[in-house]
DNA sequence: ACGGGTACTTACCAAAAGGTGCATACTTGT
DNA sequence: ACAAGTATGCACCTTTTGGTAAGTACCCGT
């Protein structure tokens, strides 16, 4: 740390910039969720299967940070929070929609060829 | 190893699905950039930048394993190879195009939105 | 009064991801 | 003859990422 290094870097095209707001191993999945309506905390974990409570939290505090997101505490007393996509996350949602079509409507050819290269790499 | 984790787990959904492609540092760059034709592994280097050799050809390995690419070798002297969308690929990257577009039409809200969260990381 | 649910937080650790640098084998340009 | 470019491969190491397990403060149902 010589120096200050708080240039972000230079995003290489759109593509790279939306990136950098949905990069993260469930991000991508708590947003399709979220597309469905707000949602509160426990559910969110319970849709985004395998997730554990430290990324969830993790993202979600970065999706907020980011502003696609907005939490809302009811200051409740078991705890009630719930989430919700901000105007600028539901239109990065609807960018997302034809991956997630595209995803359903080739389920099958993605499973196989995951299954396929395993074989190869299971040497 | 007590057993064969062969099972490469279920999708939670179409988008997860498609993620288990599209998944890694570069990948979606190195697809977008094929989507504008066929290139020489040198031309995507100077394309996707910042990309190490090692990982420019890890993850064209991976996207070729996928079926997502096709990798031509020329058998030529100066070693010359190239690469190119498979029609899979081809569907794969057009699905992509609406998030590159997001990311075009909102560059701006989304450098200051990275900008403002590194003020409060950096505490 | 105890177990379970709520929404987190923190500390610690393992694994994956990615970067650097060197090597290859042959050619073209200077 | 020597440097540079071509498309990779490999070993080594650091960084990043993610998981586990524990704890918190308070409530409700039994």
């Amino acid at each position: 740390m010589t120096e200050e290094t708080s240039e972000p870097a230079p995003f290489i095209c759109g593509l790279d910039a939306t990136l950098r707001i949905v990069s993260g191993k469930w991000k991508p999945l708590i947003l399709f969720f979220l597309g469905k309506g707000p949602k509160r905390y426990g559910e969110l974990k319970r849709d985004v299967r395998g997730v554990s409570d430290k990324m969830l939290i993790q993202h979600l505090k970065e999706l907020e940070a980011h502003g696609v997101i907005v939490r809302t505490d009811y200051h409740e007393i078991p705890p009630r929070v719930d989430y919700m996509l901000s105007p600028f996350g539901q239109s990065l949602v609807e960018a997302m929609v034809p991956m997630c079509r595209w995803g359903e409507n080739n389920t099958e050819a993605i499973a196989s060829a995951l299954k396929a290269q395993m074989k190869g790499d299971a040497r």
